[in-house]
DNA sequence: ACTGTTAAGTTAACACTGTCAACAGTTCTT
DNA sequence: AAGAACTGTTGACAGTGTTAACTTAACAGT
């Protein structure tokens, strides 16, 4: 075996190829769980301890996947929608995208939103952080667009609204790849619902107050 | 110690306390990974495979910590909103109490929808899953009586109402306890703009065929 | 050429985990 | 009194994440 010092970018490399298998066990046999140190680096040839040289620990590990497949879905969304040039057209398949990708690889998915040892924002590492602002900041980008072409009204900002698409589209994609709406139940069903309660419901003047005018207001994090 | 057999119940009385510990256990060191049965036996005064006597194996044990998750959301959204009459009224209510409830609990929460070895849907227990459709029934229910009432357009069956009022509430929890939003963004904000969109939205009348197909311009250009 | 330094890769070991088999004590049934 | 049934204990096995100690390979400087 090569034990040569590597040059960065080899040694960036070998990261990847890593990340590549990993992914690929993870995929194949389900869970964070599934995927062992062990297991990823036989199937490396290389000996059990071997992935310590690259990544300091499983959470780094998971971290670099986790903001992989951010990177993924965000690709999926730019290639499907690049050639739509009407912003709301595109923004219609930005949401389809989205939830199309969700459920073609719940897997991968789930490695984003599930699995989640600890809900600790802290832990998230900074690359995983910026894969998913990237992400969304094309939704928020084609809303402004849309806004300024007089399609969408302007009284919620782009930001707020690109979060609305997105809890929306992770609403679904979620509890249909987490398995809660129980069979019978179709997804495709769902799909066009959402979208249309999204474009109709934001269409309508807002006021928050009035919304919130029923008990219930402040909310208290436990633990 | 007494080993003496136990009868029916006292033997339930016995499961439940387990539940207990372990919901005890979990909430407090954050996590699956962190509650071994171990760890919940020396909590229980018990030698470390005691559990095994009531719960077959951890799956089990958490499957039956889930539907308790469920039924604790349950119990909230029905003590919360029982005193009030308006169909209507109520329907924001349990909206609000839910996603209260989730970031109240974002331990408990993510013990629902995170924390998923496997998108495996057989492996979700009978008992999990009545706890779930329960749960969901309460919003079901009161949207036929608000519809009856004339207070909300019929256009949409019942139960892909609730199915849109539960997609929107926990995209919005998910989202804010796996730390997504980034800070800087309050919940405050977001969760009156989704009922409104709710609401809105719902009273809009639906085609699902022209949303798939042709964009939100159209909509949106009389609006 | 000889050194030392650094990195890549290996093995041994530790403290955990889930799980099960084998055993012991307690009560009920026959 | 005998045995079945149940609760509980201990011992053991195969995994896991992780670190420490050890090899070896390639370089830099003398």
């Amino acid at each position: 075996m090569a034990r040569k010092p590597l040059s960065d970018d080899a040694r960036s490399q070998r990261r990847e190829d890593i990340l590549d298998s990993a992914m690929a066990v993870f995929e194949r046999d389900g869970g964070l769980d599934a995927l062992s140190f062990r297991k990823l680096a036989t199937h490396l040839g290389l000996s059990y301890s071997a992935p310590y040289r690259y990544f300091r620990n499983k959470d780094e590990l998971v971290n670099a996947l986790r903001a992989r497949a951010y990177r993924w879905i965000e690709s999926e969304m730019r290639k499907a929608t690049q050639d739509i040039d009407d912003p709301a057209e595109r923004l219609v398949g930005l949401a389809q995208t989205y939830i199309k990708s969700g459920l073609t690889r719940p897997q991968r998915y789930a490695l984003l939103f599930f699995n989640l040892d600890n809900t600790d924002v802290a832990r998230h590492s900074i690359e995983f952080r910026r894969a998913k602002h990237d992400a969304l900041d094309i939704c928020t980008q084609v809303i402004a667009q849309a806004q300024r072409a007089g399609q969408l009204p302007a009284h919620i900002d782009p930001l707020s609204a690109s979060h609305l698409f997105w809890i929306a589209a992770h609403g679904l994609v979620s509890l249909e790849v987490s398995g809660q709406f129980g069979m019978g139940r179709d997804v495709a069903t769902l799909t066009p619902l959402v979208i249309h309660t999204l474009r109709a419901g934001m269409a309508q003047p807002y006021d928050a107050d009035a919304v919130m005018s029923s008990p219930l207001k402040e909310t208290t994090r436990h633990a």
